[in-house]
RNA sequence: GGGCCUGUAGCUCAGGUGGUUAGAGCGCACCCCUGAUAAGGGUGAGGUCACCGGUUCGAAUCCAGUCAGGCCCA
């Protein structure tokens, strides 16, 4: 007779297919779930429940995603989706940075290619677009990923109301008076008079001279002192030394008008070496070099640290003015003399070592690169003939000791390759002490905010602490301008909440080329006069604002709902998630805007993740054609396998990522997968509520699931996908494949259908399902909905992700059971040497004869299930002792219908055919 | 050059307050099953815990340094 077909095998129409094909089910369930306006039903859904934010920081809208972009978006998912488990109502705004220069540059290039120069308004109109296109596209891939967002309103930098806020958020900083103009060094074009940007620059080896001066000591005569700083006096090594002089190289002599200081390197070695009757102070290491190169000869005096200069007094060559000596990290003793020329109007370093010691910015050089008044006698000299100039002038005053014309790379602008010049320039910023705010946002790093990995917090406390104030203006066309009118005679900037206010209106409106269009006049409400000079006429600022202060403000602009009613939520954020480089980045300008306008940091906790590395953890570049494309791999492999990956590494450090890490996902999914649809394939005839779950191994499965469910909803808490993805998997692998599939087989298939040791099973297997299949569903979100959608439960939710995580129950004591697989391990051991030895094949074969211990001894005999078929073996017997195994091979016959063999198993006859079956299936055969 | 971080089996990762033969999953090898079958089960081989010192009765674990890598800055 055909005995196959009186089992109840697996129904592999009911379960889910072992070949996933996710690259075609997944675009399906995620119609399924657009069709349903699943994101927003869930937030209805959780309506009522403690509202837990994510506030996503924004990618740039300048290309498609990357593994970067994709794990960032990955991880957050899992975040709001657990949280959602969790019970809480978890909205997600997903954000876009528009504005800024690598846009502007793409769209430039564009042009530059059909060979045409674009006005601002095309170039702006040119840039909007540029970004609009990435931004759908940018979308569209994240939503194959699987992320749930608020998708139809998603939030962006470019919008006209975002716009209008971000005036707004510069309002209130005027109101509270962090605003303030000043000068800064910035790359300046003399020949286009213009402020470059480091990208719009190239290096060209140039000849230029190069100078060694001397700056005298400052022996207590009347000198001006720019900056007032509080003098230190000189060491004591010099004292009594005649004609000391600090001896610097330089190859921009036009700076030298603007030279304010001298950095030492505090930990360098000086020399004081006597040339003559001068003593000349340079860096140990360069003595030889630096005399040689002068022809003359001395000897060294006497040695210090440069420490000791700190703060102490030299004159300016040939001005009555002080240039203080200072410390600075910047300062090398690889050339030049160890001690470097300082015009902090004149350079970056030179500009924040000023800061730090009260400098002003000195920078007597106008636009087209002629020296001011400023510059006294050198007054109208162009900045390229100080070459003779300055330089002759410190021959004649004697201070010149030697000069020689260099070859070194020197920065020109890109479009008129044209050499360039530091200058400080007008710029806008907000200060970082004002009302003590340095200080507040100290506290809150330490004090309030939550950092994740813990190390966060020493990162960003050095930023904080360390940082200028924030030059908030870029002379750029591609941004929000700047709201800031001039009277147009007197040049008076207007910073009045009034005049602002009414822009921010125009912009939110219009958006913010109205500022580039409309003529003052029309953006100032009528008849606004000057509240300084009275003026009513008035030109417009043209700077733009630095897009970190766009994102910055998405506090603000987001959260609090201004621009879209719907993104209201909680402020601050319950999260902050982004790459560990938004702690100089997003993290930090976030955190001076929200302290200083609302006393608090924006988030109570910041996660930080690393980069996508290869699996030689070199970077990903084209160039090495090591890049994995996070698209690609959806259409090849799917989302949830790319979500596995995610979920198998340690996020919070650099991320390893290959094709062949791809496809180790890949088979650790499908292991999952397959003991999902093992599950699943046997309830096809069960019902919810048909049987409880019984004692002994089903007991056993379904606590060890509540075990790894405990574990992986706090590893979800923690933000520790991969501890929670590993609890799920090594359950499923573990526990649940190795065992509890195992052992449950001979009942599922051989029993009869109604039999209570079935439905106990099934009940089982139904629990741990049902538990699995939500522990999961963050990380697989169309894994769990694909199964979800198939269990037969008896109260269903629209999706698996309006579910919530399983309840923590009262742990259950298994360890009898846990004894039993222990002795079982141990007798797999032997049972393998003994198989291969005797030659027996098929341990189904194989009698144990077990002698152990009286407490495992009495763990087996109270073992409620079948010892024989959770060993796979015919039969054991145990008796007490010491520990022994014997086997020997079963001489009982082989039930045709279970392959069991088993002491019962006789020829039976079947109406006219004789089969050989056990009781067991003798009675389910023959009814 | 500075700040922060990382370096444990072929791969991805675990290894509170230092203490028996350093663990897991994947991969690999061998064997079994062929009623989860482009599946499943059993067993096993793999590690100078980056390197070099130090503290200690004892260090992957603490300290100093070196090397390599990453992010940010200079």
């Amino acid at each position: 007779m055909d005995l196959k077909a009186t089992l109840l095998l697996p129904d592999p129409d009911f379960t889910i297919p072992m070949n996933a094909d996710l690259e075609a089910r997944e675009p399906e369930i995620q119609a399924k779930w657009s069709e349903m306006d699943a994101y927003h039903a869930l937030l209805r859904e959780r309506k009522d429940c403690p509202e837990w934010v994510l506030h996503d920081g924004p990618p740039y809208t300048n290309g498609p995603i990357h593994l970067g972009t994709a794990l960032n978006k990955m991880i957050k998912d899992f975040a709001v989706r657990s949280h959602s488990m969790m019970g809480f109502r978890a909205p997600f705004v997903p954000g876009y940075d528009n504005h800024g220069l690598p846009i502007e540059q793409a769209v430039m290039a564009k042009f530059a290619k059909k060979g045409e120069k674009p006005s601002v308004s095309e170039l702006r109109a040119a840039c909007r677009e540029h970004a609009a296109e990435f931004l759908h596209l940018q979308s569209e891939q994240f939503q194959r990923l699987g992320v749930w967002a608020d998708w139809g309103r998603p939030y962006m930098t470019m919008g006209f109301r975002f716009e209008g806020e971000i005036l707004r958020v510069f309002r209130r900083l005027v109101e509270k008076g962090y605003v303030f103009r000043g000068l800064r060094p910035t790359l300046w074009s003399p020949t286009s008079q213009t402020a470059l940007a480091d990208t719009e620059i190239v290096y060209r080896d140039v000849e230029s001279v190069a100078i060694t001066v001397k700056f005298p000591l400052a022996q207590g005569e009347a000198l001006e002192n720019p900056g007032n700083v509080h003098l230190e006096p000189s060491p004591t090594q010099l004292a009594g030394l005649k004609n000391v002089s600090a001896v610097i190289w330089t190859t921009t002599p036009w700076t030298i008008p603007a030279n304010l200081a001298l950095a030492f390197h505090p930990e360098a070695t000086y020399a004081v070496v006597k040339v003559g009757n001068e003593h000349w102070i340079m860096a140990d290491l360069l003595v030889d070099k630096v005399l040689g190169q002068a022809g003359v000869s001395g000897t060294v005096v006497t040695r210090l640290e440069g420490r000791l200069f700190d703060r102490v007094g030299f004159k300016h060559p040939v001005f009555p003015r002080l240039s203080v000596g200072l410390l600075a990290g910047h300062v090398t003793t690889e050339d030049g003399t160890g001690i470097v020329h300082t015009a902090p109007g004149h350079g970056r370093d030179d500009f924040y070592a000023g800061q730090s010691y009260g400098l002003p910015v000195l920078c007597p050089v106008d636009a087209r690169g002629n020296l001011t008044e400023e510059a006294g006698e050198f007054a109208g000299t162009r900045y390229s003939d100080c070459d003779t100039v300055v330089v002759g002038r410190l021959e004649e005053v004697g201070a010149l000791v030697h000069r020689e014309t260099v070859k070194h790379s020197y920065p020109h602008a890109e479009r008129d390759e044209k050499p360039v010049i530091f200058r400080a320039t007008e710029q806008w910023f907000v200060s970082i002490d004002h009302d003590g705010l340095r200080e507040r946002m100290m506290d809150e790093i330490n004090h309030t905010v939550d950092w994740h990995p813990a190390s966060g917090r020493a990162r960003i406390s050095g930023m904080i602490e360390n940082r200028p104030d924030w030059c908030i203006s870029r002379q750029r066309p591609w941004g929000v301008g700047i709201p800031v009118f001039y009277g147009d005679q007197s040049g008076v900037p207007v910073l009045d909440p009034v005049a602002i206010e009414a822009v921010a209106e125009a912009v939110g409106r219009e958006g913010s080329d109205v500022w580039f269009r409309k003529p003052a006049s029309e953006l100032l409400p009528p008849g606004y006069r000057h509240p300084e000079t009275g003026e009513t006429e008035f030109r417009k600022e043209t700077d733009v604002f630095d897009v970190w202060f766009d994102s910055g403000s998405t506090s603000f602009c987001v959260l609090e709902g201004n621009v879209e009613p719907s993104w209201k939520a909680s402020v601050p954020a319950d999260l902050y998630m982004e790459g560990s480089d938004q702690h100089r980045g997003w993290f930090n300008l976030s955190l001076v805007l929200s302290t200083a306008l609302r006393g608090t940091a924006p988030y109570k906790k910041v996660a930080t993740h690393g980069f996508v590395q290869d699996d030689q953890g070199r970077k990903m570049s084209k160039r090495l054609g090591n890049v994995v494309d996070p698209v690609e791999v959806c259409e090849r492999y799917g989302a949830d396998v790319l979500r596995s990956w995610v979920a198998s590494v340690d996020y919070t450090d650099d991320a390893p990522c290959s094709e062949d890490l791809i496809k180790t996902a890949a088979e650790s999914y499908r292991s999952l997968r397959n003991t999902l649809r093992f599950l699943l394939a046997n309830l096809y005839d069960f019902e919810p509520g048909m049987a409880e779950v019984p004692q002994g191994l089903c007991a056993w499965a379904v606590e060890k699931t509540a075990e790894a469910a405990r574990t992986a909803v706090q590893a979800y808490r923690d933000l520790d996908f991969k501890r929670a993805f590993d609890a799920v998997h090594s359950l499923a692998v573990n526990e649940i494949s190795r065992v509890f599939a195992d052992a449950i087989k001979d009942t599922m298939y051989c029993d009869a259908a109604d039999s209570p040791r079935r439905r106990g099973a099934q009940a089982a297997s139904y629990s741990i399902l049902t538990d699995l299949v939500r522990i999961i569903a963050p990380i697989l979100p169309h894994t769990a909905e694909e199964v979800y959608s198939k269990i037969p439960l008896s109260a269903r939710k629209p999706s698996v992700h309006f579910e919530t995580f399983p309840d923590a129950r009262e742990p259950v004591d298994v360890t009898p059971v846990d004894k039993v697989l222990a002795c079982r391990a141990k007798v797999n051991v032997l049972m393998e040497a003994w198989r291969a030895e005797s030659g027996t094949k098929d341990s189904q074969d194989v009698h144990v004869a077990l002698r152990l211990p009286r407490d495992d001894a009495i763990a087996l005999r109270a073992y409620p299930d079948d010892l024989a078929i959770l060993f796979r073996v015919a039969h054991i017997d145990i008796e007490e002792g010491e520990w022994d195994v014997r086997f020997t091979v079963s001489p009982w016959l082989k039930c045709e219908r279970s392959r069991l063999r088993r002491a019962d198993v006789a020829p039976r006859e079947i109406g006219e055919e004789s089969v050989v079956l056990s009781d067991r299936d003798f009675m389910v055969v023959a009814g």
